[in-house]
DNA sequence: CGGCGTTCGCGAACAGTGTTCGTCGCGAAC
DNA sequence: GTTCGCGACGAACACTGTTCGCGAACGCCG
């Protein structure tokens, strides 16, 4: 507002990035992993780059491009456990844990990799390595290739359900609450959930994790039942 | 616009149904089995119950609660199956399915399923009968809790990554486009991707679905690894 | 070297959202 | 018959993703 509308803008200042897709990549990056996804306008991007949001167009189709591409450069930078130290199945496990991870540190993410199907080099790094490390553990390759997707499916719904159990700005979602809501439960109508009560609503996020990889790894490993 | 402002509305039509949480939420499930979640807005409840906007906040704190009632009345509608004729496994996987095609059944409710802790009626119902199965099968009730979590999310995942990839009104995301980036990858980077492409990429859900089922009843049967 | 044709960045506007506030009119109570 | 309380709801708010079209800067051509 003080200066009128500044001419020769781009010219006057060559410190500018010139706007690339690049740099609309890293400020959404940025600004999703301090927010999360749906506290990042595309207003706020286009702030970020110095720009208004309809130049953001030139580079992405749409909001949801722009995070599917913020999406697979994180599954870029999952790290990849090798199979040396501790076997095949250690391994696996460890570069799921890494998933999460990955997708917990961009809050909101995890969303958009459960709406899209990958086709980005990172997801197709990902999914190599676990080829890999399903071959050297004798998995039949087209038992393998379902594998994958059963994979990438869990670990996004598992940090799309952190998110929503963390709960930071929510309402009244509080753990707490579930936990009085199942002690509370009818013991006639609903006798195992009120006897199990407090193992349904256990908070250790780490332990339901942990059950679940070794639930999808141990079934994996089993021949195909009869 | 035609009559001015319609005097004494309420007394001039017996009829309506007074607005009631029940009427709402009738109302809203129509909506979303037939328009999806997303293409709901509160205005559109409120024209379906002959209101406006503000008056659902009344019975509703907010568009999420709303949704998640919805959800739990769906939860509610799941056929549980029964061990008696196949086995406590067999109704355990029928059931499940029998989730994910009642969630199927109101597009983007999977999507709350996932963001929500279950604490209404229709969810204890159903996390009563899978334990009820898994107690016949002799699973631990420990593990038969973390398991009910793992079901759950399970089921809600599958939903919501099927309503992606049929992908009605959405962008070219069609699963062609992913057969051939998969089948188009470099065969020296990604050689087990490349050479998978075709399995990785097949269309049939139910294929993948059953395989899914399968690798984690039969994990969740299997003792803990050691 | 000057003028013009073209391209394209982006300001402004659009149609829509969930939510809140304050008024107004009905129904019950005295 | 009059008054009062309370709940329904119209209107407005702040914000979203996206599109349109003006205008200014660029580079070819004479």
């Amino acid at each position: 507002m003080p200066t009128p509308p500044e001419p020769a803008s781009r010219r006057d200042r060559p410190a500018k990035p010139a706007l690339s897709r690049q740099a609309i990549l890293d400020a959404t990056l940025a600004l999703v992993r301090e927010r999360g996804v749906e506290q990042v306008s595309l207003r706020d991007v286009a702030r970020a780059v110095e720009t208004g949001p309809a130049s953001l167009y030139a580079y992405f189709d749409s909001r949801d491009t722009l995070l599917e591409h913020v999406l697979d450069h994180v599954y870029g930078t999952v790290d990849l456990v090798d199979a040396a130290p501790h076997g095949w199945r250690a391994a696996l496990a460890a570069t799921v844990v890494s998933t999460i991870a990955a997708l917990e540190d961009h809050p909101g993410l995890a969303t958009v990799a459960l709406g899209s199907i990958p086709t980005l080099p990172g997801a197709l790094r990902l999914a190599e390595h676990e080829l890999d490390l399903m071959e050297r553990g004798g998995i039949p390759a087209g038992r393998a290739a379902l594998a994958v997707d059963l994979i990438a499916q869990f670990a996004a719904a598992t940090a799309v359900e952190r998110r929503a159990r963390v709960a930071p700005g929510r309402r009244g979602e509080d753990p707490g609450r579930a936990r009085a809501a199942y002690a509370d439960t009818d013991p006639d109508r609903f006798p195992r959930v009120h006897r199990l009560a407090a193992a349904l609503t256990d908070p250790d996020e780490r332990a339901r994790r942990d059950f679940a990889i070794d639930v999808i790894l141990g079934g994996l490993e089993r021949a195909t039942t009869a």
